[in-house]
DNA sequence: ACCATACGGAACTGTTTTAGTACTGTTTAG
DNA sequence: CTAAACAGTACTAAAACAGTTCCGTATGGT
């Protein structure tokens, strides 16, 4: 359905948070009350993260977690390749085996690693230090294509974008 | 998990076979088996495609289905709408109540739709009519931001793009 | 007029994925 | 030595998907 896991939501909510007092240590516990989830489910997510050496983990007695590089060197791609279980891609190439490729010769896969390509590079051009700062960098990717003036940062114009044609 | 769903996979395949031979009729029983898709799956797929008026159909003995339009004017955007369930977004806005939005001010939500935007464009820039072309139009979206080279079309690199930094 | 063919729609079922929990172990500051 | 905090594994409950079945309706050919 085209949508990035919860888990991968709270990994930005977290990670964010954290961007924002970069030189302290987080505790699972601490964020967890601070952004309103459950202990074990935020401690899932910073493990993951751990593993994929975005942040780092002190233990014991008032241990906890830290961003492991700036939050400039850390973008969305990187939260979805650690958090999401499934390699990237949108599809798990038409099919997987070669049902498809019978009678159209099957472009259709190169058509989609391209689609791929931009999705990721849309991910990757995003860093965890544009997502709390005002929009900096990141407008740079809107410039590509956007028709309509930009809405206003309080419209409540949740999930679905302006459609044209 | 950041994939369409296997109808919307099948959808592709169904339009592009049709887009093959836009003049013809093509049953659901003749793309099932070109395909080598369920019949009831297909129709499934083409009965959605038809709700929202990608496909014709007409009934009756020697029935069967058509474009509604030409291949060059449907899109991947248009078939993921009408395939998948949920309306197009990569999050549900990052934990749907306000849960989130108490201390990073959420800025969180302004950058994911940013990052929608770039993605469904990347959608709306691949038509069925290219699916199934050598590459021609659809090339126009690897140019946005692309730093290295583009990769050669037959290179097998299936689902991971490249990765830097 | 009849009937075989083919689409239309709703509902149902089994499977897979995801989210969240529980439990047990390990590390370390005080 | 002990309490706070991370590490890892396994499990459970719920939701989403995929695919199927059944019955209804339309239509072209005989």
């Amino acid at each position: 359905m085209l949508r990035i896991s919860k888990l991968t939501d709270y990994g930005t909510l977290i990670l964010a948070h954290m961007a924002s007092r970069p030189e302290r240590l987080h505790s699972a516990t601490e964020l967890a009350e601070t952004l309103g989830l459950g202990v074990p489910t935020v401690s899932k997510v910073l493990k993951a993260l751990g593993r994929h050496a975005l942040v780092n983990s002190h233990r014991g007695a008032s241990g906890g977690y830290a961003l492991a590089r700036p939050p400039q060197q850390i973008n969305m791609a990187h939260i979805v390749d650690a958090l999401e279980e499934q390699p990237f891609g949108l599809t798990e190439c038409s099919a997987g085996s070669g049902l498809c490729s019978m009678e159209t010769g099957c472009r259709i896969r190169d058509n989609w690693q391209r689609i791929n390509g931009v999705v990721r590079r849309a991910l990757q051009d995003v860093s965890v230090a544009d997502m709390i700062h005002p929009h900096g960098p990141a407008a740079g990717i809107t410039e590509h294509r956007l028709h309509g003036p930009e809405p206003h940062p309080g419209t409540a114009r949740l999930t679905r974008l302006d459609q044209e044609d």
